[in-house]
RNA sequence: GUGGGCGUAGCUCAGGUGGUUAGAGCGCCAGGUUGUGGCCCUGGAGGUCGCCGGUUCGAUCCCGGUCGCUCACCCCA
């Protein structure tokens, strides 16, 4: 039996798919560099108890897991932050705080695939460990800002919307929630952006059991238009004031990081992940058209939930296929051409020794140099060039290997320049190479 | 887990209401001679019409199942 496709929601990378992937993976490593990140990986293989307590219920229904060999219960990682928190806790005593480290998973999800999700992703994360204060919420947002960027994105193409848990919280509870039904209205308040107001108003009466008092108070928090107008509306309710004293500064860091344009305030922004404890953010395309490309936020308590070490934390996740798509559509991903340096072309069979020796002179200066494999007419080798997007390329014959002189043709200009055997690719080393 | 759509060459797709050798474009390969590509021309290879079963004299086309893809829901990275 022959298999050509690879297993449900997995992803084979052809050298025109690896070429986009390397293209994002060099943006989000570039900006974690930037802004001071250090690069760290763990196993894709866990035990399950790593996240049956800590991510939630739906997360632990969709792990992609099984029993092993000597009768573990494992499962290949869903996410990364549990890692991470087991990590970074293990060495909490010897790691300078605030750490910051960054990682390109691979992750799995058992479940069915639909446009952006499939059962495998990679997932940017980038945390921040060991920093309570609010200018480590900025500089995580920013970073994660800070690709976008690189990659050609503009505040024009994609927004973050930030909330915060612990303003939330308080709103609600002023609102007239009861604190054991928080939970229940985040679930609610969650789907605001997508559900008819009726429909919401019925989950929080039906799954919150609030009355109807409450839930216009609830609803009068959402009808707020922006950060200002809340603001002003809810700065005198005790326990409040703190929280929109600490998002403002917030969002007056992001200005002066350069990235004002890019985030708005929107207390509908939950997220499913139950370890969030406080500043809580997504980034979505402004057209709508895609889910979340990223998202995170805050989790004080994670670290302690696994680790026993107490150390507040925060961070995001950005997958790679929104993102793709998101970058395709904006035709900002790369055509993929190999483009290779030189190809050599042998006139005729003597010449394919010296194309060998030149080969390798050429290889050894760094350069890429390929030649035909097997004999071949001139012509043939050209159009072999041509189709693989080689620069440049070489013609060896008789005549060249007798005067000790090649001609170099570039391929895009179609201009050709007699160049010394022994002085080829020095002349261009410096200006020409990738 | 639930529901909808789809499944014909490597890719994108055509194939009125079932009928004899299943097509196109792109791609691929080979030519258009003797040392120069991209354009053009010619030719060629390549398909159990996802798979299994049913209806029928006969099915790519109808029916059922199955697998896969896809979109949405649930939920969420």
């Amino acid at each position: 039996m022959s298999i050509t496709t690879s297993l449900p929601g997995f992803r084979d990378f052809y050298p025109r798919e690896l070429a986009a992937r390397s293209h994002i993976f060099a943006a989000w490593r570039e900006a974690a560099r930037r802004f001071g990140f250090e690069e760290y990986d763990g196993p894709p293989l866990e035990p399950l108890e790593l996240y049956t307590d800590k991510s939630g219920d739906e997360i632990v229904r969709q792990l992609y897991n099984f029993e092993d060999k000597g009768g573990r219960a494992v499962t290949l990682r869903p996410e990364m932050t549990p890692t991470l928190a087991r990590m970074a806790g293990a060495r909490a005593g010897e790691l300078r705080k605030p750490i910051r480290w960054f990682s390109i998973p691979q992750l799995y999800r058992y479940e069915r695939t639909q446009r952006g999700r499939l059962r495998e992703h990679f997932q940017w994360n980038v945390d921040v460990v060991g920093e309570e204060g609010v200018a480590a919420d900025a500089e995580i947002l920013a970073v994660a800002l800070q690709s976008f960027q690189l990659l050609g994105l503009s505040a024009q193409d994609v927004v973050a919307r930030v909330s915060d848990r612990r303003l939330l919280e308080a709103l609600l509870l002023h609102a007239g929630v009861p604190a054991d039904r928080l939970m229940a209205a985040y679930a609610a308040i969650d789907k605001l952006s997508r559900e008819e107001e009726r429909v919401i108003r019925d989950r929080l009466a039906k799954e919150a059991g609030l009355g109807a008092a409450a839930i216009d108070q609830i609803f009068r928090i959402f009808a707020h238009p922006d950060f200002e107008s809340l603001t002003a509306a809810y700065r005198d309710v005790p326990g409040v004031a703190e929280e929109l004293a600490r998002l403002g500064e917030y969002f007056g860091i992001l200005g002066a990081l350069g990235f004002g344009a890019w985030v708005t305030f929107d207390p509908r922004i939950v997220r499913g992940l139950a370890y969030y404890t406080g500043i809580v953010f997504e980034v979505f395309d402004r057209k709508g058209e895609l889910r979340a490309v990223c998202g995170g936020g805050r989790y004080d308590q994670l670290l302690e939930q696994v680790s026993g070490v107490s150390l507040p934390a925060l961070g995001f996740g950005m997958g790679d296929v929104v993102l793709r798509e998101l970058l395709a559509d904006r035709e900002l991903l790369p055509s993929g051409e190999p483009a290779g340096d030189y190809y050599l072309v042998a006139v005729g069979e003597p010449e394919r020794r010296v194309v060998r020796e030149m080969a390798t002179r050429l290889r050894r200066a760094g350069w890429s140099a390929i030649y035909s494999l097997r004999a071949a007419g001139v012509k043939a080798q050209f159009k072999d060039a041509n189709a693989r997007g080689v620069r440049r390329v070489v013609v060896v014959g008789p005549d060249e290997v007798a005067s000790g002189q090649v001609a170099v043709r570039d391929m895009a200009s179609g201009a050709e320049e007699r160049v010394r055997i022994e002085s080829l690719g020095e002349a261009t080393a410096t200006a020409q190479r990738r």
